[in-house]
DNA sequence: CGTCAGATTGAGCAGCTTCAACGTATGTGG
DNA sequence: CCACATACGTTGAAGCTGCTCAATCTGACG
């Protein structure tokens, strides 16, 4: 499918990985469709067997499960250019759910598209799956966030990495980015209550180092929040090291 | 390399996909020797651009990160069958470390080796991903599990997770296992002080769950346990649902 | 018998949760 | 334009969960 930018996947994968012109060029043809989400929506659930991956080009999606006792934890934030539902290709079953945080849209390729693309070119395969493993790369920060940070700490990594996330993909600047999320799924994310997460944000404020207004985060001081954060960003294997 | 047993990765695959018998013994052939790791040694580091793969044949692994303030977190625990180290072949980089909780024995494949092997086998390439994505299942879970249940639950939950997993590969009996960890370690991967974790262990002995000792769970009352931890196997893809 | 790793215990405190109420902005129907 | 509803953020109080520090116990082993 022509005339769609995909320009956030290709600076993503980029960034860690060569790309050629024919390569961008066959993943592009290998679009099939767009979806549209609203906020709230399921792209995929727990449980289907999808027959396509989706890639998010606008928006911002998640990766939930929910608890026997109602409790939800989010285990992924996707910006644009991630290719959210990769994995559905290689795993076909969902064990989790995706969703939208805000309304989004995706790319789809077919899985029968997928499988011809990296039958043709092994170098594409080894950099889909690679994209898959930076998400994997991804969860274990946040398992080491989750079992070493207290809520604040937890709180600065989280704000720190979308940062550098976004900005690979053009949708942040120096110290900012829009961020349409409420308190309760940011608790949801970071395994808090509403109540300490709503506290917790007043006390990075309070130390003068994030504001979160409008549906706008804005880091004050990189560097404290880095530090608090113990941040080290080496997971998200960025090219030239922005990362700090 | 031939007369290496690696049935366990193979009872692995197949509990998930097919596998031929031409595919097993072209893995066969692609090992190019062991390494022995004792306990506390390192197989790969933080920063290593490792040029070969490692295979946990026996013993217990684990990928953990060090936090600047001295914490470790293991981020997984890897068993006899594990293709540890898979990922570091489309990743490149380490950005966390691996070490043997046990004494360990890895089979090892040269990258070279796997660039050949999924060159002439693209289904084989696919069975590979989906053993990197199964790790990042189980980080998915891990997450739901420190965001969202009590320290209590969290290690029933990890005691069950490892008797399906042990059980895969005719390591584990119905209710028990040889898992020769200190509460030390435990508490690293569960993200608890050693003290609570102490304490932990403690509350399930006494509610007549589990027994822990000289080196082996025994999980007395495996229904309530996988209710106390909300569990849920569908996150590892076992075929025939003994996941329950 | 001394040493050492690992397990256990007690006491006090900090972090986080729960419940319940209240504030504030935005939108909607009459 | 007002009255009300809704979503979200904020606050207080009380209590539990898990942490830290520090000491003691236990079994294995040289």
């Amino acid at each position: 499918m022509k005339g769609l930018d995909l320009s956030s996947l290709f600076r993503r994968i980029e960034k860690r990985r060569p790309l050629s012109a024919a390569q961008k060029s066959s993943i592009e043809s290998g679009v099939d469709g767009t979806i549209s989400v609203p906020t709230g929506g399921d792209v995929v659930r727990e449980g289907d067997r999808p027959a396509k991956s989706t890639l998010l080009l606008s928006g911002l999606a998640i990766r939930y499960s929910m608890l026997r006792d109602g409790k939800r934890q989010i285990t992924a934030i996707h910006v644009p250019g991630d290719f959210v539902d990769l994995h559905s290709f290689p795993l076909e079953i969902m064990d989790h759910s995706v969703g939208a945080l805000t309304d989004c849209i995706f790319a789809t390729v077919s899985h029968s598209t997928l499988e011809r693309l990296i039958q043709t070119d092994l170098d594409l395969a080894k950099t889909f799956w690679m994209l898959t493993l930076l998400d994997a790369s991804i969860h274990r920060e946040w398992l080491v966030a989750m079992g070493g940070l207290s809520a604040p700490a937890r709180t600065a990594h989280l704000l720190h990495e979308l940062l550098l996330r976004l900005r690979v993909v053009g949708l942040a600047n120096s110290d900012g980015y829009d961020f349409a999320v409420n308190q309760e799924e940011l608790a949801d994310v970071l395994g808090l209550s509403t109540v300490h997460m709503n506290r917790t944000l007043q006390e990075l404020r309070g130390q003068g180092l994030l504001e979160f207004q409008q549906r706008r985060v804005r880091l004050l001081d990189v560097e404290r929040l880095r530090d608090l954060a113990q941040f080290d960003g080496k997971y998200l294997h960025l090219r030239d090291d922005e990362s700090f």
